[in-house]
DNA sequence: GTCTATAAGGAGATAGAC
DNA sequence: GTCTATCTCCTTATAGAC
């Protein structure tokens, strides 16, 4: 009753790799590692992807879609439900941020890809930059859409500057995680996903929210 | 009149290797493309560094040192200046975060501080993360308590938290100005940087003084 | 302190048998 | 599709002359 697995090794080098670049990062990982996590042989990689920057695309792609899937998901979910209304800021946030996190919750899995996400922000090749605009670009075009519609007070690009700085604190908190426990000195663990999302998602709309300073009046 | 250059290749070998590290990544930088940078011979790293790993570390306390000093001087300026009143948090979040900022102005050396500053956070193995705690351990225990005083509604973790994003945020900027130029297809520039430190300072401080939900009760 | 020369190994990629 | 064997190149690091 073969469905098709799809080749089987294939499967297991993308599951290798993406373990293996979680860990070490793009650059210091050899495909050496990977087929060794994998099991398969070292020109099995070569016969598959063709090279090690097409794998790390391929890992790239196939991590990033779902994540990115479910944003727009959950996005229009908020969107049909408040289709005459406001749409809440912290709700678009989370449509945004919780897919990213909820990845977490699935332990093995789910901390390899979280890591994995952070590398692909911080490890920026010019490659790696041409995937991640071609793959986020119609999630920031969706969500900019729907943040202008929640925040009709804020322009355009203070919006664009606030969901950047976002994507930072996001990302930062994903490829990061010992560096906030270590500063906090275990008071704040990154690994309870819930609380991390809590704390994020309030932290980005606030900062969505604030006052575009046009004239000069902020207050705290 | 020679008081000392305190060995002339050895400096050059820093600056050559804080482009090289700020261009290519620690990991796939290699410290022949430094010596040819540096125009000194393959051996010397060696000799005056010992490897690639201290030199790493060579680089990055001599860039991020004079930034944490600039940072605690503002900090304490404004401590002196609001001795009896608050501390206005985006005061607080400016001498943070215009120290790492104001390196980009001067256009050369600069740019390759902030990629290199980027860096650091990206691309963190346990040793750039043990470096990291030590060179920062100071300058988050003087700004938690400075937030705690900007912001007695808001308790330590919540500020420890949110000035764990607002890093991230910076580092993402300083990373990866491409990134933002693209998704707003050019009106917004991380170049202009009293802009991109306004837009931050920004951000940060509305994120900061978010409402903490104990209740339930968020509203836009 | 600076150099040349080289050691010793790891990297990605490939040819060709099975 | 999978394997072995190997090619070629580049890496860090060091030994030892000057």
């Amino acid at each position: 009753m073969s469905v098709v697995v799809a080749s089987d090794t294939k499967e297991a080098i993308l599951d290798a790799a993406e373990a293996v670049f979680a860990e070490m990062g793009f650059a210091r990982a050899s495909i050496r590692q990977i087929v060794a996590a994998a099991g398969v042989n070292l020109a099995a990689i070569h016969y598959h992807f063709g090279s090690k920057d097409a794998l790390i695309e391929a890992v790239f792609t196939r991590c990033i879609g779902p994540i990115n899937a479910r944003r727009l998901e959950l996005l229009e979910a908020l969107e049909a439900e408040h289709a005459k209304g406001p749409l809440p800021v912290a709700a678009v946030m989370e449509a945004f941020l919780e897919p990213m996190q909820e990845m977490r919750e699935s332990k093995a899995k789910g901390a390899r890809m979280a890591r994995l996400y952070g590398r692909l922000v911080g490890e920026s090749t010019e490659a790696l930059h041409r995937m991640l605009s071609r793959q986020f670009g119609n999630v920031v075009k969706r969500f900019s859409a729907a943040l202008k519609r929640s925040l009709p007070a804020v322009s355009e690009d203070d919006l664009m500057w606030r969901f950047y700085f976002t994507v930072g604190a996001a990302a930062h908190l994903m490829m990061d995680p010992p560096g906030l426990k270590k500063l906090s000195r275990g008071r704040c663990d990154p690994d309870e996903v819930d609380v991390a999302l809590q704390q994020l998602v309030r932290f980005a709309s606030a900062g969505m929210a604030a006052p575009s300073g046009d004239g000069k009046g902020e207050r705290t």
